[in-house]
DNA sequence: AAATCCATACCTGAATACGGCTATTTTCAA
DNA sequence: TTGAAAATAGCCGTATTCAGGTATGGATTT
């Protein structure tokens, strides 16, 4: 029914590994519908190289990278070139890294461990706006639609910023204490909020919280 | 003055990213001193097709894969196959993974961000048996031995097998008590190892434990 | 045979964390 | 401007951690 499959297909892809971006793009380059029109390393790159390639109908990324991550790639590009379709290649398949990418504007998701004939199918639904996703990807989704998301929905709570700022001093060590006398205020307060940490996260101890801390990406 | 850079190099590549793989094999797959020998997606799979290919004399290999990752890989390589050189080929460049992966016996170690001719080079390098790193490795691994090391040397402390384990009920939010009871010892048994446990990581508390088992990768 | 490491166990006392509350002021958005 | 959320502060009692030791039997290594 869609004719469009028999367009070319103007290829640009973002990540910051050269070595994976030169690979691609010796595995792509044979392939008759597709051509490869830009290469990036960082989202900043490719959001330039864009403005001088209006041809260009698919981005592929990756999510990590320097300067302007995948999803905030993706914001922009869906915000500036409605158009341009993008595929997201990812070495993570949880649910929450999916979930919030395609939020952003993704149509497909696929992982670094697919083989060629798989990233080339994904290519051509994706240039028709179809969505593609990798076989554990969508059994990733559904794990996390259907249940046992446990796991993750202690990520999903918000800590203000005061709570924030005492659960990284928490996690550098200091006594409740040493917070106190870092931050002026009363021993008390501290372990208020400490205990409405530890309340928000289903924390029972220091472990907990800084295993918290941890996932949420506060220290390190 | 070595002649060995004649021979040919029968090289073995292992990366649990099937697209990365077949982008390496691409990229290398014309060039006349190299002949791949073999593909493996992790460490287990590598062994079993050393034991197969008695020629191979270059390995390239990821860190994190599952099964059986770089590391330990390259520690039963080193015994098993003493003449086969190990470049590894990581995405990270902290100077802690790197002098772990020499430790245990790479003679290479390059980044996932180099170019192709780069890539060539090294495993040129590493086949005769002399070092190469990427630009951004010897910085790093410079900056690491020269100051500021006070971060990275907790994480070569050894710890018994004992204490892994206590470590890993405390990052699973038990109580000294519940340990104890758990492992059927002496509450003061417990207390002993965790105290000796934060001497050796110089741990203040149980926040520097959890950060430590974390980098260690003794949870998650 | 001696030395070292490991796992075990104990002691004391101070410091800190934890659980379960109440309560006031400030800040910010509806 | 009014109500909710956030930041502040407090109390009480128990549990746990932490710092500083000492000590012993067993396994391993030298």
């Amino acid at each position: 029914m869609l004719d469009s499959t028999a367009k070319t297909i103007e290829l640009m892809i973002v990540d910051d590994h050269k070595l994976f971006l030169d690979g691609i793009v010796s595995l792509l380059k044979d392939s008759p519908k597709i051509s490869i029109a830009a290469c990036a390393s960082d989202g900043n790159q490719a959001l330039e190289l864009l403005q001088q390639n209006v041809n260009i109908n698919v981005l592929i990324t990756d999510i990590s990278m320097p300067n302007l991550n995948g999803e905030e790639l993706c914001k922009e590009v869906k915000k500036k070139y409605p158009n341009v379709h993008i595929l997201v290649l990812s070495m993570h398949s949880d649910s929450k890294s999916i979930k919030r990418i395609l939020k952003n504007g993704a149509t497909g998701y696929i992982l670094k461990n697919t083989g060629k004939e798989e990233l080339i199918e994904a290519i051509e639904h994706v240039a028709n706006g179809q969505a593609y996703f990798s076989e554990s990807v969508k059994n990733n989704i559904m794990a996390g639609i259907t249940g046992m998301e446990e796991s993750d929905e202690n990520v999903n709570v918000r800590l203000t910023k005061r709570e924030v700022e005492i659960l990284k001093l928490i996690s550098s060590e200091f006594t409740t204490n040493q917070i106190a006398d870092t931050l002026f205020i009363s021993l008390h307060t501290v372990e208020s909020h400490r205990k409405n940490i530890m309340r928000k996260t289903k924390a029972k101890n220091m472990a907990g919280l800084i295993k918290y801390a941890v996932k949420a990406g506060i220290v390190e």
